[in-house]
DNA sequence: TTGTAGGCGTTATCAA
DNA sequence: TTGATAACGCCTACAA
C-alpha cells in the first residue's frame, strides 16, 4: 500500500503537506501543490478511508436499517427499492458510502450498537413499526444525541426525525376518485394499524366519506396484513357483502392486486364488476389486470431527503432538529377504478 | 466515548488483556476475563470499530456493486431484493457489514478505487455486463488481487468467481415443459446477449428444440430488453405469427407478462389461446392474469453463495481461487403454461 | 497468564 | 507557506 509518507519523500515535502493537498486546507504554493500531485499520481496514491475515518473520528458512513425477515415480502420489494435508490443518490452527492443493516426485529433494540461501534455517522430507518419496544429505542436513541430519520413512519406524540408522504390526503384523494367515479359504496381494505401509514389512511378515507356525506359501515372496513394474499382473503368477506359494495380502496397494490383476482375466480372483474384503488403506485399495478389504479408515494424523494436532513446534521455539526417532513402525493388513474354505470345499475 | 484504557483501569489489568477478553484470544485466568467483563459492562464499553478495522487493516465490509440506474428498472427489484437478502445473511453470520455502491455504468472503471480506499475488504458485483470496458476493468481488478465475486453473470474466456444459476437447464426445461404441454411451434423472447443468461437461456432453448426435433425458424427468436414494454412490443410481432406460434417462452417475468397483455388486447388470453413460461419467478409472476408460469432462479441462495465463497477468502487468508457455481433452477408451473388441445385444434 | 510497547495512516495543532 | 509532532483506539509480537 502506498502511503501519505513516499508521496511526501517523492514531492520532497513533508507529510503534513501532502495531507494539505489532498484536503485543500490552508494556502499553498501552486508549484508545490502540482508537485505533490504529481508525485501521487506516480505512485497510484490513494488516502486510506480508514485511517482517515479514525482520525477524523467520523465514518463517512450512513447507516441504512432494514427489518429483516426472510421470506416474508411484507414490504414490496418496490418500497425499498426506490428509497434506497433515493438514499443512494443524496449520498453519492455528499461523498458518504452507504452501510446497509438487516436487523431481525427482535435485534431492533439494538439500534444504538451500529452508533457506539463507530461505523456510521447517522441512519435512516425504514421499515419501523409503533410497538412499545421501537418508542423506547428510538427515545433512547435520541437521547443519545445520534441522529437518526425515520421514513414513512410517524410516531404520534414523539418527535423524531421523519420524512413521510402525506397519506391521509392521498387517501382522500383515492375515496375521492372513486366517489367522482360515481360509486358510493365505498370499502377499505387497509392495513395493520400499527403502522402510521394505515391510521393515515383510515382518517383520509373517514374524511373523504364524511366529506361526501356518506355513511361508514363499520363492515366496510377491512384490515389485511399489506400481503397479496391478505387481499386475496379479504374478498371473501367482501364478496359476502357485495350488494353493500362497489368500489374497495386498498392500503397497498399487493392487497389490492390479491382481491381483484380472488373476486375474478367469482366472475367479479375489477373496472366492470366493481372499482378497485390500490396504494404505492408499484409496477405490480402495470402489470395486474386490469391495470391497477393508484395513488402514487414519492418513495425515491423520500430517501432522499431522509438522507439529506440527517446527514446535514452530522456535516454541518448542527444538531438535526426534528422535523417532520410530508411528502405529496398524486392519483394515478387505470382501468381498475373506471366506472360504469350500466354494470352498476344491473346489479343492484 | 469509553475506550478500552478506561476499561483496563477499572479492571486494573492491562489494555492488552481487555482486548484479548474481547477477541477471545490467548488463554487467560476465568477471574481475570470476569473482571474485565464486569468493567465493560459498567462503563457500557464497545469497542471501535473503525480502530479495529484500522489496526487490523481489514473493514470489516463487504461492497456490494450495483449498476446505478435511475428511473430504469431493467432488473426487477425482485431480484435485487432477493440477492441482497442472500448476501446480507450471509454477511450477518460472518459478522461483516454491507457496504452498498451504487455505481453509474460509465465509473464502473473504477471498481479498484473501492479496494484501496480500504472500505471494503471483497466485493460482490451484481448486473454486469459483459463488456469490452467491464472485462478490463475486472481483469485488472483481478491482477491486482482483489477478492469479488460475479453474481449471475459469467465472462467466457476469463476465469472470475462467478455465482450463477443454470440457466441453460433453466430453459431447457421451460421449452420442454410446453412441449409437455403438447406444444410444438414455440418461439423464444430474449434479452440482451449482453448478458451471458440470455446467452445460456438461447443454448438451452435450442437444445430443448432439437432434442425434440422441432425446427427453430428465425422469426420465432424474438429480442426485448428484459421491461414490460419490451415484452408488449414483442407482442406484435407475435401477432403476425400467430399462424406459426402456439407458445413462448421469455426469459424474464417482466416480459412475459407484457407479452400477456398486448395479446389480450387482440382477444388472445394466455393460458387459453397461447402459452406462457417465463423466468425469475418473481412476485410478478403470482401477480399477473392469469398466474404466470415460471423458471424459479434461486436468487438468495446465489447471493449468499457469492458472499460466502469472496468472506471465505477474505477470513482464510486463502487466494479465491476463480470457481464458477451453478445453482439449479426450477419449473413452476401456473395457468399461463396450460396446454388446450381444444382451442389450438380450433385456431389451426 | 499478563504486561510492555511499537505500529497502523491520517488529522490537526502549534511553531517556524 | 510549510514542517514537526501529538493524538486517535486498538492489535499483537515479544518479554516477563
Amino acid at each position: 500500500m502506498v502511503t501519505r509518507k513516499e508521496v511526501a519523500e517523492l514531492a520532497k515535502v513533508s507529510e503534513a503537506t501532502v495531507s494539505r493537498v489532498f484536503n485543500g486546507i490552508g494556502p499553498m504554493k501552486p508549484t508545490t501543490k502540482a508537485r505533490v500531485l504529481e508525485a501521487a499520481e506516480q505512485l497510484k496514491y490513494h488516502p486510506n478511508a480508514i485511517a482517515q475515518s479514525f482520525a477524523r473520528r467520523r465514518s463517512g458512513n450512513l447507516g441504512v436499517v432494514l427489518p429483516y425477515m426472510p421470506k416474508v415480502h411484507l414490504f414490496s420489494a418496490y418500497y425499498f427499492s426506490e428509497i434506497l435508490s433515493g438514499i443512494a443518490e443524496q449520498v453519492r452527492e455528499l461523498g458518504y458510502d452507504l452501510l446497509l443493516s438487516l436487523m431481525k426485529p427482535d435485534e431492533s433494540l439494538d439500534y444504538a450498537s451500529l452508533y457506539r461501534s463507530q461505523k456510521v455517522d447517522a441512519c435512516v430507518i425504514l421499515g419501523a413499526r409503533d410497538t412499545p419496544g421501537q418508542r423506547e429505542s428510538l427515545m433512547h436513541l435520541q437521547e443519545q444525541g445520534y441522529p437518526f430519520c425515520l421514513v414513512n413512519q410517524r410516531f404520534e406524540g414523539l418527535s423524531f426525525h421523519e420524512v413521510d408522504a402525506d397519506h391521509v390526503e392521498g387517501s382522500y384523494q383515492a375515496v375521492r376518485h372513486l366517489q367522482d367515479e360515481g360509486f358510493r359504496k365505498i370499502a377499505f381494505l387497509n392495513g395493520s394499524l400499527g403502522y402510521s401509514n394505515s391510521v393515515d389512511r383510515l382518517e383520509g378515507y373517514r374524511k373523504a366519506m364524511q366529506d361526501a356525506k356518506l355513511e361508514v359501515a363499520p363492515e366496510l372496513l377491512l384490515e389485511g396484513n399489506y400481503s397479496r394474499k391478505s387481499g386475496y382473503e379479504a374478498a371473501s368477506r367482501l364478496w359476502e357483502l357485495r350488494d353493500q359494495v362497489e368500489a374497495v380502496f386498498a392500503a397497498n397494490d399487493r392487497m389490492a392486486i390479491g382481491l381483484m383476482q380472488a373476486l375474478r375466480e367469482r366472475g367479479w372483474v375489477g373496472g366492470r364488476d366493481f372499482a378497485v384503488i390500490g396504494c404505492d403506485d408499484s409496477d405490480a399495478a402495470k402489470l395486474s389486470d386490469p391495470p391497477l389504479s393508484s395513488i402514487s408515494v414519492p418513495f425515491f424523494e423520500m430517501g432522499k431527503e431522509a438522507a439529506r436532513g440527517v446527514l446535514a446534521g452530522v456535516l454541518h455539526g448542527e444538531a438535526v432538529h426534528p422535523a417532520r417532513i410530508k411528502l405529496p402525493t398524486q392519483v394515478v388513474v387505470r382501468q381498475s377504478s373506471k366506472g360504469n354505470q350500466a354494470n352498476r345499475s344491473q346489479k343492484s
